[in-house]
DNA sequence: AAGATTGTTGCTTA
DNA sequence: TTAAGCAACAATCT
């Protein structure tokens, strides 16, 4: 599941790709992911440049010379992977690439190849979707702009303050774990992180936002933003389906603290980490170390 | 083989 | 008016 730290690596590898290319051709292979009836307008789209790469949350947009964004969001199982003309010709077949040591891509488009964008110099960009959860659609300035404002702030950005955030908390009369998921109330988070963060601080899932003191919401906020930093460092967690933008596993996995981890041992106290359902969620939690 | 899984939307209820 | 909670969505795995 691509949360914050995922999308945001997926962001900085494709800028370094597909900014300032020109777009040749976009093939829909499966029509379910861009709005319905509005596929004849992605055929504009050919010969406008891609002039940046903007992340709100887990949302992608891609700025394009007309004015108008394309947004693709990965959902659960999306993948976004960037071909370039030589990794196309190195695997031998048409679509495969070079196989790197961490590498798990495949030969694309295959049968969850949902959408593609060709660019001019011979390089592709492929989206992939087992579940089909995921979409892409195309909207102007305007819209774009209300759908930004619809989230809560960017942890890592300034404008994710202390005291709006205790502000915020002390007002929630639902778990402090369904105020973290909530995309309006702050952007970015998903199951895997707010996990990590919530065990970081000592904090059960399952508190009242409300009820965690002065000390406690401190320590959750500065917690949030460490574990989103280190894990953009180590480009991401892989727990499913989730690919930075060459097609590559996240290192971040192997850092989790407990996430996906029930039944094993914390390491902060040794007792079995359990698994309980919070805001409808799978969650992993210490009982122990989170009061 | 039914139930769990996940992010987000949209509906219902409080 | 707004918050909270939950079904629905899709496909796969257990």
């Amino acid at each position: 599941m691509p949360e914050l730290p995922e999308v945001e690596t997926i962001r900085r590898d494709l800028v370094s790709k597909i900014v300032n290319k020109k777009i040749k051709e976009v093939k829909i292979l499966d029509k379910k992911v861009v709005e319905e009836g509005k596929d004849k307008e992605y055929k504009n789209l050919k010969n406008l440049k891609i002039i940046t790469i903007i992340r709100q949350g887990k949302l992608l947009a891609f700025l394009l010379e007309n004015k108008k964004y394309i947004l693709i969001h990965l959902k659960m199982t999306g993948q976004l992977v960037f071909k370039s003309d030589s990794d196309i010709i190195a695997g031998g077949h048409p679509f495969s690439s070079k196989n790197n040591s961490n590498s798990i891509s495949k030969v694309l488009p295959d049968k969850h190849t949902r959408f593609i964008i060709y660019f001019s110099n011979g390089s592709i960009l492929f989206f992939n979707d087992i579940r089909r959860f995921g979409y892409v659609k195309l909207v102007s300035k305007e819209k774009w702009q209300e759908i930004k404002e619809s989230y809560g702030p960017e942890p890592l950005k300034a404008e994710f303050k202390l005291e709006d955030f205790k502000q915020m908390l002390s007002k929630r009369k639902t778990s402090i774990k369904a105020v973290l998921l909530n995309q309006k109330l702050i952007s970015g988070l998903g199951n895997i992180y707010v996990d990590e963060s919530l065990f970081m601080s000592n904090i059960d899932p399952r508190r009242e936002a409300k009820s965690l003191k002065d000390k406690e919401v401190e320590n959750l906020f500065k917690n949030i933003v460490k574990v989103l930093k280190l894990a953009i460092k180590n480009r991401g967690t892989t727990f499913s389906d989730y690919v930075d933008g060459s097609g590559k596993a996240g290192g971040y996995s192997s850092k989790l603290l407990v996430f996906g981890r029930d039944g094993d041992l914390c390491g902060k106290c040794g007792s079995v980490i359990k698994k309980v359902k919070v805001a409808g969620r799978g969650t992993h939690i210490c009982e122990k170390c989170q009061k």
